[in-house]
DNA sequence: CATTCGTGAAGACGAAT
DNA sequence: ATTCGATTTCACGAATG
């Protein structure tokens, strides 16, 4: 267990840490914000952002799944140690007991006094058990959403700090769990640049609508600060390829090419208010025409969830820029 | 015939007031 | 909370090969 963890420990340390970055506390790579280190979690996260920079030296134990609600809150390995939540349900419950017993129905003024001040002792308690509850479930639903799009840990780490920091901060009265739990995870992609639509959550999310999620997102960003990028268009290509129906001769030459385009178009500022799909879109389609693969717009357009008239309107700023250029070098 | 192109109306979204 | 501007989409007809 500890020996695959650290495996994974280290690969990562290869394909992330960039040359120059050695150091675990420094400025976080998406956004520049402190990164502070949670012992209890194993964790550095960003103090901006929220992202998990690294995971390391505890073993968080088997990694299991919860098939009902029941099993989920007996399972649960995340929130506060066990240790302290049975503590706090312990010590309530011995006082409310107690004083109920003690007082009985006399001394109505004296016990609405002591009532008064047993309902705060109460509601303390009782915040911070249902915060647990809270985020119990919320995280279940993050790990039970990831798995079916199958999102990587990392990710998922992400989303369950995002979602910690909305709680702390109390944001979630009025709010659906579902809705912030998927926000928190569609919030975690984005920073860690896991090309996923906001919409490709709603089958497996049990928030009410879309809308909820999408005003749930907004809601997480604007409050907790978060410095998200725009994506990257580069990052929808390959899923985009591979979505196509029809069979490609040069995969390579196409995705090369599709990426140059991109450069281009990124040099001109042709990308700045256009939507990045479209953007993916119009490349491929463009490169298709330029070594003639023979795609058709319909064809990008399936793969890419994007209509042929916009694809149009891209691909012809984007040849008509690259023309200019491979001009421009001769 | 399939594909591409251009159009105007309508919806969605972000920014600003 | 509403308004505004830009982008995207839809539906359509026309042109191209």
């Amino acid at each position: 267990m500890s020996e695959t963890q650290r495996e994974r420990q280290t690969e990562d340390e290869q394909t992330q840490e960039k040359p120059g970055s050695k150091t675990e506390s420094g400025s976080c790579t998406e956004c520049g914000g402190t990164l502070r280190p949670h012992e209890s979690r194993g964790e550095i996260t960003c103090e901006d952002c929220g992202l998990v920079a690294k995971q390391d030296t505890i073993d968080r134990g088997p990694e299991w799944r919860a098939f009902d609600s029941k099993e989920k809150n007996a399972k649960s390995r995340v929130g506060s140690p066990t240790t302290k939540l049975m503590h706090d349900k312990g010590l309530s419950t011995e006082i409310d007991w107690k004083d109920k017993d003690a007082y009985g129905n006399t001394l109505s003024s004296r016990q609405r006094k002591k009532m008064q001040r047993l309902r705060t002792w109460n509601e303390r308690f009782q915040t911070e058990d249902s915060q647990d509850r809270n985020l119990r479930q919320a995280l279940g639903e993050i790990d039970r959403m990831s798995s079916a799009l199958g999102i990587d840990t990392k990710t998922r780490e992400t989303a369950s700090v995002l979602y910690r920091r909305c709680l702390e901060e109390d944001m979630l009265p009025g709010r659906s769990i579902e809705s912030m739990a998927t926000a928190s995870l569609y919030a975690a992609c984005r920073q860690t640049a896991n090309p996923r639509s906001i919409d490709s959550f709603f089958p497996v999310t049990r928030a009410r609508s879309n809308m909820h999620v999408k005003r749930a997102y907004k809601y997480i960003s604007k409050e907790l600060g978060l410095k998200i990028k725009p994506i990257d268009p580069k990052d929808l290509l390959n899923k985009y390829l591979s979505q196509l129906d029809k069979e490609v001769s040069d995969r390579q030459l196409l995705q090369r090419m599709s990426n140059t385009l991109l450069d281009i178009a990124q040099e001109r500022n042709l990308h700045s208010g256009r939507s990045p799909t479209a953007l993916a879109a119009g490349a491929i389609y463009g490169a298709s025409q330029i070594i003639d693969e023979g795609l058709t717009q319909k064809e990008v357009g399936e793969a890419s969830n994007t209509s042929t008239v916009t694809i149009r309107n891209r691909y012809q700023e984007m040849l008509q820029a690259y023309g200019d250029t491979t001009e421009a070098q001769q």
